[in-house]
DNA sequence: TTAAATGCAAACGCTTTGCAATTGA
DNA sequence: TCAATTGCAAAGCGTTTGCATTTAA
């Protein structure tokens, strides 16, 4: 089922900022901060307005159609829930983001449930640390 | 090496508004906002100002004093470093904060490592999700 | 027709900054 | 003494909100 269908069903409209957004949201296969998708938006609808896509983020948020994911920048990014779960190394010295799949961090949920009965939510997370390139230069053996 | 005495080996002046701030960060054992340290701070000293508390807390991370953990508030918490690596599991229904052992997330960092060549900084995660409290409510078997 | 959604402008909350005055070493 | 540090006020930044207007269904 499209974002599309899934915003009907739920009894909420389909309008052109809102369809722009969801675009923007699947036109990338990065991760995109609300202020990338308002320049889409803005070039193809210039009367839009940033608040606009902030409360259509929220919307697919609630509806569980995007993800939300914390790099440390001050500020969020989204990426669209289909495209699956991965999560994200980010390395503090060079900026690196290195994809991680999913099933690294199978181990951790289990033991997290097994052990404190907790169920983490771990659709997109960042870790920070330093990628191997910058540990090479840095001579770094940690 | 107290923060006092390693703020002065690095050349940095050892003042009232800083041993303040230091204090404040010591005699909690949560993790702490500057709004928080500010309150603190500004009951002893009423001139203080909060700019000085995210100048200290700067200068105190650069040192490696003090870790910052974000909990998804919107802002924030900072601890000790000394005091030890700790990871919380933060609840999404209540809002509990469970914390959890350090060793917890060895194999995790040991299998970046291998796997990837990434250094982790795990120092002060903090993961979302459900605790088993509200699990059980819920009825959620995930 | 009408509740939902938008655009706009203003506010929000946390954090940072420029600058003159103060102060620790 | 004098560079480091502070207080103050203002700005910066991402995000949210109130409200009148517009619009999808």
């Amino acid at each position: 089922m499209s974002c599309h269908e899934i915003l009907q069903k739920n009894g909420h409209r389909l309008t052109l900022q809102r369809m722009l957004v969801i675009e923007a949201l699947h036109n990338t296969e990065r991760h995109i901060s609300a202020e990338e998708i308002y320049k889409q938006l803005h070039s193809r609808h210039p009367y839009a307005n940033i608040s606009t896509v902030y409360r259509t983020l929220e919307l697919l948020k609630k509806l569980n159609l995007v993800t939300e994911t914390d790099f440390g920048e001050g500020r969020v990014r989204y990426h669209v829930a289909e495209k699956g779960h991965h999560h994200h190394l980010v390395c503090q010295s060079c900026g690196k983001i290195t994809d991680l799949e999913e099933s690294a961090l199978h181990p951790l949920k289990d033991a997290l449930l097994r052990e404190y009965g907790f169920d983490a939510d771990l659709r997109h997370l960042a870790i920070s640390g330093m990628c191997s390139g910058c540990r090479r230069k840095k001579g770094n053996k940690a």
